[in-house]
DNA sequence: GAGACTCTGTCACCCGGGCGACAGTTCGGG
DNA sequence: CCCGAACTGTCGCCCGGGTGACAGAGTCTC
């Protein structure tokens, strides 16, 4: 497997993770770093998988999910070109959290975990900052929890359109924002464990209201201010 | 407001957090440290405030919880003498993600967040030990999510005390775990997010198949492997 | 040991949302 | 351009668990 080395600096030194590095660490990294490809739907690892590094999407997309006893899923992030992933394991050691499969056919960059652990031995002042992504995970862990906890089908459905909109959304010139994902209604259901007919319902009532406009497999949102009222549990209906 | 140096070089020396410390360093921190007495019922801080610091109970307990715009309450942890928390704010600068009460009168320790920050600066070498501690709470969210979203009500009150068990249970000799906490049903139910009379109802039934055994205001797990293989989603019911 | 408070058991009623199913629509590939 | 696959709208039925309420039991205080 070739690696482009031209495109993996670019993901490396573009990304949140790595954008402080200095150029010659950025580049050996990108010699460190290794190639994966993915067909579609290959599973890249599972929860329980001892984890052999950090992965960067250079192409495709990896979704990141759970799955339960009964063979639910539960869509936790779809991860787009640029974006990295798999980073707690690199800092406990211990095994993945979490299912990785592709989306599409996938390039991914994958920084083995020993090179990982190196560049963070060999500069402990990346530190404060890798802290400061987990934390961020953290808050977003428990922002998921208390919409789980408190909100009702609509306002957990409203919450993530939010959510959504912010990681994946682009601006339309008439200002509505869509989002740019493949988005069928089980999908949704699954990053909010409800089922599709129930989505199906909440979706045409917010279509209704204006909030959104929908297309075949397709969101936007039209009333930013309105969804994250109902996901602040703000409830006239 | 005086502080026992003797108590406070103990809580420290003690913690997950500093145990690793060097002696000087702890009796460092044992002189920035201020003392904290709280009377039942008062609040620490609520979620959205300026973060001060990092707190460790001396004496009390500590109520973690979240807040829903109904009013309900989410019961997120109980800390007991010799726990610390308040972590996140302090490496992400950031505002406090829960809200904190004393729960009984409360002494605690705090660490104010420029101490803390200083003693990161001046020995990085912390840094890996904290980020464990960190993904460690990470790894526990995406638990809590998972039960949240799989499991029935039985399941994640299974999954709960499974967890008490390990956070707050007392070996009896009879081979029984008894859980250290005041635990009416009502405060169960808002662990999980339930309402008191359904508790009582999958209480009794646990009681009854002999997984757990009920007194009043606490509950005391007798067959662990049980209610494990219920908060994996075992259903057999 | 009386009274107050807290906790528990258990009703009857109700409702959000799951389940299964099916028809209609849109899209994409040959 | 057509066929099959993927997606959506919408049923009717059902059930887990919420709501409100009340009586009984345990515990604490004075």
């Amino acid at each position: 497997m070739q690696i482009d080395k031209q495109a993996a600096t670019r993901l490396i030194a573009a990304s949140e993770w790595f954008r402080e590095l200095p150029a010659d660490v950025v580049q050996q990294l990108v010699t460190l770093a290794r190639m994966k490809t993915l067909g579609d739907g290959a599973r890249l690892f599972a929860r329980g998988d001892e984890a052999d590094g950090f992965y960067g999407v250079m192409r495709g997309q990896v979704r990141i999910s759970s799955l339960g006893a009964d063979g639910r899923e539960l869509l936790v992030a779809m991860f787009e070109p640029g974006a990295w992933f798999g980073e707690i394991s690199m800092f406990d050691d211990l095994p993945r959290t979490h299912d990785a499969t592709a989306q599409g056919d996938a390039e991914l960059l994958l920084i083995p975990k020993p090179a990982f652990r190196r560049l963070l031995a060999d500069d402990p002042s990346l530190y404060p900052h890798f802290m400061r992504m987990l934390c961020r995970k953290l808050r977003r862990s428990f922002g998921y929890i208390d919409s789980a906890a408190f909100l009702p089908l609509k306002g957990r459905l409203a919450y993530r359109l939010v959510e959504l909109a912010s990681l994946h959304g682009q601006r339309q010139p008439d200002g509505a924002i869509t989002i740019g994902l493949h988005l069928p209604q089980e999908e949704l259901a699954r990053m909010i464990s409800a089922t599709r007919p129930s989505v199906s319902r909440v979706l045409k009532a917010l279509e209704a209201e204006g909030s959104i406009a929908l297309a075949y497999g397709r969101v936007s949102v039209l009333d930013l201010e309105r969804l994250q009222a109902l996901a602040d549990g703000e409830d006239s209906d």
